[in-house]
DNA sequence: GTCTATAGAGTGATAGAC
DNA sequence: GTCTATCACTCTATAGAC
């Protein structure tokens, strides 16, 4: 590789760093060329020679994004079977989607923003939001074929777990000091049990084994939003 | 009221009506004022005789919202004590969140939209789920206060729950034609399901009266999202 | 009150020198 | 590959005639 070369990877970095940092900052819709080239220390002409436009750098980051998710889930051993009725495997599943929210945020706020007000008369919102859980509505059709009794078509549940974790998280991660001061464990312990047990709460007689504070390290999991 | 002033009245309305229609076809941010006034029938310049801005416009309309939906509840009794454990208060609450986001979708996408993009850094996301769920919150704590448990504190677990039902809602009723085809009903009695019994199901042993299909009627009840 | 016409600001995208 | 300079376009907002 040569110096021209090494330094165009170093401009794309930077462009994509600066984006990155924007995006999670002011959102978006509302970053222009010209403040990631300004914040990447670059001139604003430099920003075409490496990206087409700025959905197409969205679509370079979010692959990126991909490509650290699926190495990450490639790590640990995926359970074949899932039964989303355990705590502990629901918690983990919650757990992961919060952190690969959580790490990725500005890509998440950016995916979720393009989603919204792109293509509205396309259903994109929707379309995107089966796409995101699909994995999801997989687990619920293994337990619905088991016999499970479920609230509804997996893939209308798997859409409304996917609607209260995206929202939530994003609102919550976005907040920034406005945020209340609460624990991951909390947050991931309160959805998990609001999706476990509903607002009827645990069933006494079944003495529901780790209920109040699963390990922390169920936090590690990593399985995107499925 | 003078000659003049009711075409100023009708010009007003017209503006209003093609910003509603603009708003539920290509969203708040992709609106124009030209686009609003071109579709009202009016020149660009009009519009600023009765809007400082497209937000001030967006003001109007949640006012409009308001008042519609502050006279629908007046007409029904809202019950003083509220028991969201009990399905038929549960599903009449979220059947109402329900139609109040199908009826005044045109304001809702323009809410969400506006919320989820404009002053990110200033946590605004955050803080209108907080304002929105206010009701919700109030009825959670009362749950607590009797010795209820929750799975984490009214304030979260109301902020999950209206999360999850205007993100869900906001998907679907902009999905168009790539909805699924389900009822109204379905909607809602799996919303219901899920929030009150979670992913685990009824417990058989209460018995669980009117499980499967409430009365199509309590949609009727108004109540915004608390 | 409503119109036409236009000023003014901001942004996306490109050309050409280095 | 990166820069400077600039064009072309879109949109907001205003001025002034009617």
């Amino acid at each position: 590789m040569g110096v021209r070369q090494i330094k165009a990877a170093e401009t794309e970095a930077a462009l994509k760093s600066a984006a990155r940092q924007l995006f999670a900052e002011q959102g978006y819709l509302n970053t222009k060329i010209t403040d990631i080239t300004t914040t990447a220390g670059r001139a604003t002409g430099s920003f075409y020679d490496h990206f087409a436009s700025k959905e197409e750098l969205l679509q370079a980051l979010v692959a990126d994004m991909n490509a650290h998710a699926d190495a990450t889930i490639a790590e640990e051993a995926h359970p074949e079977e899932h039964d989303l009725t355990d705590r502990a495997q629901l918690r983990a599943h919650i757990g992961t989607a919060w952190i690969v929210l959580r790490d990725h945020l500005p890509v998440a706020v950016a995916l979720m923003q393009s989603a919204m007000t792109d293509n509205l008369a396309a259903g994109r919102g929707w379309r995107s939001l089966l796409e995101d859980t699909d994995l999801l509505r997989a687990h619920l059709e293994a337990l619905a074929e088991k016999g499970h009794p479920l609230p509804g078509s997996p893939e209308l549940v798997a859409a409304a777990m996917g609607a209260m974790l995206s929202m939530f998280g994003y609102a919550l991660l976005t907040a920034g000091e406005f945020a209340p001061r609460v624990s991951e464990e909390e947050i991931v312990d309160m959805l998990t049990g609001l999706l476990l047990y509903g607002l009827t709460g645990p069933r006494p007689e079944t003495g529901d084994e780790g209920d109040d504070a699963p390990a922390e390290a169920e936090l590690k999991e990593p399985v995107a939003i499925g």
